[in-house]
DNA sequence: GTCTATAATCAGATAGAC
DNA sequence: GTCTATCTGATTATAGAC
């Protein structure tokens, strides 16, 4: 169910030096993705131009084109990252052993972990509208990942493990929507879950999914 | 709270005819505005061209600009009358008094009733980028909206009429998200709660947030 | 009201000097 | 590796005939 692992950023140094003191601007390729993916979530994709790219990353519009193969082949390295990320949580053992609805739990708090992890990336694929082929193919990628949520869902509520009385089908959206939504207003700088630490974000996602928001008992 | 109506489109008819038999295109400016918000959300604002909008109109980009004052006027037309159709919500009898708690559960049902029944305008407004004058105009509208649930979501949570070990934060932008997330997947000529009728959407999403996925009891 | 024709600008991408 | 200059095509918008 996973796919290639992206490999990590290797960090390479320019030769060309530019005045000390100035802001120096990135080089190398994952670097100049990690710079792309900022401007792509901050105008959008489609409103973002080469001339955007490669002024956010220090240098002329030729000079980004040395780096990178064209504008759609960073969407597509963006998106192949966030995709990986999350088919990696399928793999893992409780994902894929044990009651339907624990690990429907399990993939709900690892989602959001990824998604606070690989923030910008994720964010790029939950905003697509699939215009291009490398859209659609991340789309439909995303797709086969929310089956997956999909089955699980009904395996819970056939087996009682969930609540019957909302349809399978909405619920497993509500319950991907929940999660997604998470990266329209998550801040990897602010620790979102207030003074009780880092962690604290999934653990209140799984909380809210599934025992909701009125007080217990 | 609320903002001025949109006035209904008033039906007017063309005078140049063209050959019978041949889909009858559309002429006046709600109707324009309609079909432009559908290839906005279909392909996003920005990726969407005036050529897009006046072919899908069945007239040239020249006719078309006979009727519109631009993309952006038209962006902005959609964008208020989502955005009225949410505020109207605010100034409703069972919004404005009774239990916090209360008060937000009818707000969250007639938010999803609303994102039903303006569907294309709503979409529109969550995806917004900030881009332009009239995005951030937009964006700063819903924030109000949503500022409107978070204070009811933290009298709430101080009432001890809501969980008080979620973020009131937090449990605001989830809830607000669960929402929000319905304009993604719902379809107006699907009723999306399979057999149990059109109206049972709003329930089921009231149920979701307020109680959770697991069983009762 | 609709059309063809055309501005004026900006997009993604390349050539070739240094 | 970076730059200036340029190509090619798409974009928003307008002019003016019918």
């Amino acid at each position: 169910m996973s796919a290639d692992p992206v490999p990590e950023a290797p960090v390479r140094r320019p030769h060309g030096g530019r005045a000390a003191g100035v802001r120096r601007p990135v080089y190398d390729a994952a670097s100049l993705l990690a710079v792309a993916v900022g401007e792509f979530n901050t105008r959008g994709y489609d409103a973002t131009s080469m001339e955007d790219l490669s002024r956010a990353a220090g240098i002329t519009k030729s000079s980004f084109y040395h780096h990178v193969s064209g504008k759609e082949d960073l969407l597509r390295a963006a998106l192949q990252r966030a995709l990986d990320g999350l088919f990696a949580i399928l793999d893992e053992r409780h994902a894929a052993t044990g009651l339907a609805v624990d690990r429907l739990r399990y993939i709900v708090r690892r989602q959001v972990e990824v998604l606070q992890a690989e923030l910008p990336y994720v964010t790029l694929l939950l905003r697509l509208r699939g215009n291009t082929a490398t859209e659609r193919w991340a789309l439909e990628r995303r797709r086969a990942f929310d089956a997956v949520v999909g089955d699980l869902v009904r395996e819970a509520v056939d087996a009682g493990q969930m609540r019957a009385d909302v349809d399978p089908a909405v619920a497993a959206r509500l319950l991907s929507g929940t999660v997604n939504s998470v990266a329209e207003w998550c801040r990897p700088d602010r620790s979102d879950g207030q003074a009780r630490g880092k962690t604290a974000l999934p653990e209140d996602v799984v909380r809210a999914v599934f025992e909701g928001f009125l007080p217990r008992g």
